[in-house]
DNA sequence: CTGAAAGCGCTTACAG
DNA sequence: CTGAAAGCGCTTACAG
């Protein structure tokens, strides 16, 4: 900037005022500075002009997933890209992998660097840590799960609502030996998911059976295995809930391998890539990813603009997408 | 900082010389520096620290993807972002959406937020805006495509060489009807991957046929449409060589929709969800994401770390994964 | 080993 | 409208 203005024969404030495009500048003047920037193709440190400027703004945002290779997650992000592209801002990404100190590593680094905003997909811990920085003017949302611990804004999918869809429409369609697959249920959304199973059976006075509830852990290899020892029990069941995508395709290979795929009704939670190829297509409930993301993003904006009041919790819809293989009859 | 060497009673210089690790301190000022930085809950600012510190180093890098939410683009990121953990580096992404101006915009932020490198998917388009910034200092290193009209490190897939031994492996199954079904092949793989079909034709002296060669831009959609158009056609293929995951999957789908997919043999470059559910498996030639990502931040950070020399260009091997549907005889 | 002072690249009251 | 000066939160020669 030194440059510029030497080159200008102008100060500093006045390449300043000129570049930065708020403050009243002689036309003339404002000409010179803008083509001696141009020529010595100068570049506004945005860091230095954070440090000092009032209202220090960073116009980044940082976004701790649990693994931003997760289609899922990458979909949630381009969502909230989409609408921080309109606002300017930059996002740091970083992946939590389920663990709280990960996260909170990562929170660490981005707030360091003075990201303006957070967004998170909260492990399963206290969040209670971040009380300070929001205290702080820093805006945070929650997207995906609800933090605990801490009020803030929040955008889910409604996995309990979905969840109950899912396995009313397996009801519905004659079934009443309906298996649960799902992850831990420390993890909200896997809680809020079998709390939609119990929901829908309940609702039709079915009893729960034990031996139908299983919690293979994430990885589509231990829902094969489930699966497996699932329908060659003793009273298998008819139907499954499978209440993740990885679990989907796990059970799925797993009911293609055995050939039972025209026997046993499945419905997934959470749409996958080729649902509508394998024969029958994958009956979901679907998120909408991008738009779990806008909404988001909006939240933050706001908060940035001032936004105050109590915390915002939104829901989103999560419907039912019908392609055969939840339409199939019990034997 | 300020408040910690007020509460230790000591000087800015000491705090800094403390937290920073790097000075010889007093074991003593040093204690009472680093309780009175955990009891006001002290965060050093990161980009201050960048802006006088002499290396300049802001310990970021910012990576310009096509498009986040494209699950190959998202398996580098995770590639990159395990190596730059360790480096404890930070990571900016943003999608660029093939257009060469919003890829510039996205490197210019990137760029006056002081990122030490920068991984890019380069769009097709002219890179040598590039040259000013490099001859800085700025570490890059282009990944999945290489560049053009600028010098530096790259790293992509072997997608002729896979191109090839994919068709090949169909011609030694039999087939002579091979179509190609590829993007415009203005883009950098879909050239390659093109120029490895033909040259596994004219090893096995088959002449091209015009009307097997498809250019159907990205989308499945399109894909599915010219799948239809070519099966249809009075001298149909035999078998289909696709050349990019969503291509794969409209083909996938059309096949299945008009009960041809144990009829026409298929194999896919870029591995995809389910190829192994669907039946007959999809045959496929398979690049590996995390690898490339890897590798980039390896260039990357062997640049930050000194290297000079020349430019380093790494190819990695793209093996064929035979799962059924590139196995089936023409009729 | 420690502190006072200068300065990184900017912005912003403050005079003029 | 313009410039000289102070200062954002840090680090780093320079004396002591």
């Amino acid at each position: 900037m030194k440059d510029v203005a030497a080159l200008a024969g102008v100060s500093l404030s006045t390449v300043s005022r000129v570049l930065s495009g708020g403050a009243a500048v002689d036309p003339g003047l404002a000409e010179r500075v803008r083509s001696a920037a141009a020529l010595l193709g100068y570049r506004r440190d945005h860091t230095a002009s954070t440090l000092r400027r009032a209202d220090r703004q960073s116009a980044s945002i940082g976004l701790a997933w649990e693994d931003v290779s997760n289609p899922f997650f990458s979909a949630v992000q381009r969502g909230i890209e989409d609408v921080a592209r309109e606002h300017d801002m930059l996002t740091f990404v970083g992946s939590s992998d389920e663990q709280p100190e990960r996260e909170r590593a990562l929170v660490e680094s981005f707030c360091s660097r003075g990201v303006d905003g957070l967004i998170i997909a909260p492990t399963t811990g206290d969040h209670s840590y971040l009380q300070r920085d929001r205290a702080l003017g820093l805006a945070i949302v929650f997207v995906d799960r609800p933090p605990r611990f801490i009020d803030a804004d929040s955008v889910v999918s409604d996995n309990s609502g979905g969840s109950a869809l899912a396995v009313s429409h397996l009801i519905a369609g004659g079934h009443r030996r309906i298996a649960f697959l799902g992850d831990r249920p420390e993890i909200y959304t896997a809680a809020e998911r079998f709390a939609g199973y119990r929901a829908a059976l309940g609702d039709a006075g079915i009893p729960q059976d034990p031996h139908l509830i299983r919690h293979p852990r994430y990885h589509a290899v231990n829902a094969y295995e489930t699966t497996v020892d699932l329908v060659r029990g003793p009273e298998p069941p008819t139907a499954l809930f499978t209440s993740q995508n990885l679990i989907t395709i796990g059970a799925l290979r797993a009911l293609h391998d055995l050939g039972l795929h025209r026997e046993i009704a499945l419905v997934g939670f959470d749409d996958i890539v080729l649902a509508d190829t394998v024969r029958p297509g994958v009956t979901v409930v679907a998120q909408d990813a991008p738009a779990l993301g806008r909404m988001a993003a909006e939240l933050l904006f706001s908060q940035l603009d001032g936004h105050e009041g109590p915390s915002r919790h939104v829901v989103l819809p999560t419907p039912l997408i019908e392609r055969g293989s939840g339409e199939l009859r019990p034997r």
